[in-house]
RNA sequence: GGAGAGGUGGGUGAGUGGCUGAAACCAACAGUUUGCUAAACUGUCGUACCUGUGAAGGGUACCGGGGGUUCGAAUCCCCCCCUCUCCGCCA
C-alpha cells in the first residue's frame, strides 16, 4: 500500500497518477487526508492526556515515599478523569487507524512514468519479439493430444487421485519437467541468485505481507486444521523472508530464486481457452526475487527481464516481451512486462512470466526496511518474476518441436534429460 | 500424542511493582593511536507515531499477542500464540 505521507504531500499527483490505471481516486484520497487529519489530532489529545496521567502517577510515587499519603490519595482523582478520558481517545484513535486502513488498502499502487495508458491486454506495448514461428506439417496436435500420443502426461490419472487440474507427468514427461527445473535453476546461480527451497505452506501473517491476504484468498487453498495457506507461488515465502526486517544498505540488491509447486484454486477462471496444460491447479516454477535500493530499482527490473530473456531463447521457444498498459496492470504493480510464448498447434501467445516492480508497495506493508549510507531507514523496492512457470513451456515445447518422428528436445535440455528425443 | 521449560534490544543475558526504554557483555558503526594488521582507549549504537521541522529538542507507545488489577506493570492475574527439551510415534 502506499504511505499515506505521500499522498498527503502529493495529493494530486497520485490522483493523475492513477488514471493510468482507469483508477478515480479522487474520493478515496480525499477520505485519507480527513481521516489522516483526525487520526493525528486524536494522537496529540491521547498523547497529552497520557502524558498528565504519567506525571501524575511519579508524582503519586514521591509523596508515598515521603508518607504523605493525604496528599497523595488526593492526587488520584484526577487519575481517574483522565483514565476514562485516554481510553476513550484511544477507542475512538483505533477506529480512525482502522478506517485509514481499509481505504489505504483500496488504493493501487503508482504506474511508473512509462506505463503506456490503456484498457485491456489489447493495448500492451509490445517491446520486443524475437524467434520464428515454426511451420507445422499437416498433421501436427494440440498439446493435449501429444500427451496422449506419447503417454506422458495424464489427466485422466490426476482426475482420479485428486481432481481437475492436478495431473500426473509420466516417463520422458516427469524427466523433461526435471530437466526444466534443474535448468533454470542452474541458470539463476549462475546469474548470482541465491537458492532457497521454501515452505509450500505459509501462515496468514505471510498472506498478508504479500498481499494475497486479504481479498484474495479464495485464489489460495487454505489449510483450515492449522490455519496455512498453500503456496500460490514462491514469491510468498521467499519475499517474507524479509517482513518485518531492516537490511543494511550494502546488503542490497537481495536476489533470491526458488524453485516450487505452485496451487491455485482458480476459483471461476476455467473455460475453453484453459485446455490442457494452459492452467492447472498445482504446477511448478522458478521464482525469481530482488530486494532492492529505490535507486536502482528499475536496474534489477531490466536485469531480471534479461535473465527471463535469456531462459526462452535458450529453449528456442519464439517470444514476445510486452509492457503491460494501466489497464492491465495489476493492483500492485508498478511496472510489469510480461513473456509469452508462441504455441504453434493453439496459434496463440502464452503468458510464461510476469517480470515486476513493486517498488515500496509490498515493502510498506510487510515493513521491509534498509538503513541507507545517509543513516536514515527507507522502504525497500521488491521485484518478482518467474523464470519460468512450467506448464506452459512444456505446452509450447511440445507444439513447437513437434515432428513426424516425435518430438525434438532443445540441444541445452540434453544433460539433463538424457534424451534427444520423446516418440 | 504425554510431560516439562521458556519467550526481554542485532546476539548472549540481567531485571519480580515507581530511580528501567530497559544493567552487563558481545557484535556493529565512528574516532584516537598505528608502517600494516591486531590490540587498547573514547564515543555512538531499537522501532513507530505525534510535535518541531534544516537539525536539535520535547511527548507517547512498544520487553511474544490480547485483556485485566493498580495512582503506577517487563515485573502481579487471565486467555491465546510460538519455541525448546524429554518420552512416545514416525519419513
Amino acid at each position: 500500500m502506499l504511505q499515506v505521507q505521500y499522498i498527503r504531500d502529493n495529493r494530486d499527483e497520485v490522483i493523475e497518477r492513477l488514471r493510468i490505471k482507469n483508477f478515480d481516486a479522487t474520493t478515496v484520497i480525499d477520505d485519507v487526508k480527513i481521516l489522516d487529519e483526525e487520526r493525528r489530532n486524536l494522537q496529540k489529545e491521547l498523547d497529552d492526556a497520557l502524558a498528565e496521567s504519567n506525571k501524575i502517577a511519579k508524582e503519586i510515587g514521591a509523596l508515598y515515599k515521603q508518607g504523605k499519603r493525604d496528599e497523595a490519595e488526593k492526587m488520584k482523582a484526577r487519575t481517574v478523569e483522565l483514565k476514562q478520558l485516554s481510553k476513550d481517545l484511544g477507542d475512538k484513535l483505533a477506529n480512525v487507524v482502522n478506517d485509514l486502513e481499509a481505504k489505504l488498502v483500496l488504493i493501487p499502487n503508482l504506474p511508473h512514468a512509462s506505463v503506456p495508458s490503456g484498457k485491456t491486454a489489447d493495448d500492451n506495448e509490445l517491446v520486443h519479439q524475437e524467434g520464428d514461428v515454426p511451420q507445422l506439417f499437416e498433421s501436427a496436435l494440440p498439446h493435449w493430444d501429444l500427451i496422449k500420443k506419447y503417454d506422458i502426461i495424464d489427466f485422466d490419472l490426476g482426475n482420479k487421485v485428486t481432481g481437475a487440474g492436478f495431473p500426473f507427468y509420466k516417463g520422458k514427461g516427469a524427466k523433461l519437467q526435471r530437466a526444466l527445473i534443474n535448468f533454470f535453476l542452474d541458470k539463476a546461480l549462475d546469474a548470482g541468485y541465491t537458492e532457497f527451497q521454501p515452505p509450500l505452506m505459509v501462515n496468514e501473517d505471510s498472506g498478508y505481507g504479500t498481499g494475497q491476504l486479504p481479498d484474495k484468498d479464495g485464489q489460495m487453498y487454505h489449510v483450515g486444521e492449522d490455519n496455512l495457506y498453500l503456496v500460490p507461488t514462491a514469491e510468498v515465502p521467499i519475499t517474507n523472508i524479509y517482513r518485518n526486517v531492516i537490511l543494511k544498505a550494502e546488503d542490497l540488491p537481495i536476489k533470491n530464486a526458488a524453485y516450487s509447486s505452485c496451487f491455485r484454486r482458480e476459483a471461476g477462471s476455467w473455460g475453453a481457452h484453459v485446455r490442457g496444460l494452459n492452467r492447472l491447479h498445482q504446477f511448478d516454477k522458478v521464482e525469481i526475487v530482488h530486494i532492492a535500493h529505490p535507486d536502482h530499482s528499475y536496474e534489477d527490473l531490466e536485469q531480471m527481464r534479461d535473465h527471463v530473456a535469456l531462459l526462452v531463447r535458450a529453449l528456442g521457444l519464439p517470444f514476445r516481451i510486452l509492457k503491460l498498459c494501466g489497464g492491465d496492470l495489476s493492483f500492485t504493480s508498478a511496472l510489469t512486462y510480461d513473456f509469452e510464448v508462441w504455441s504453434a498447434a493453439q496459434q496463440r501467445w502464452l503468458e510464461v512470466s510476469s517480470v515486476s516492480n513493486f517498488e515500496s508497495f509490498q515493502a510498506n506493508r510487510m515493513k521491509l526496511r534498509f538503513k541507507d549510507s545517509d543513516g536514515k531507514t527507507k522502504l525497500a523496492h521488491t521485484l518478482n518474476g518467474s523464470a519460468l512457470a512450467l506448464p506452459r513451456i512444456v505446452a509450447a515445447l511440445l507444439e513447437n518441436n513437434q515432428t513426424p518422428q516425435g518430438i525434438k528436445i532443445p540441444n541445452v535440455l540434453f544433460p539433463y534429460t538424457g534424451f534427444e528425443l520423446i516418440s
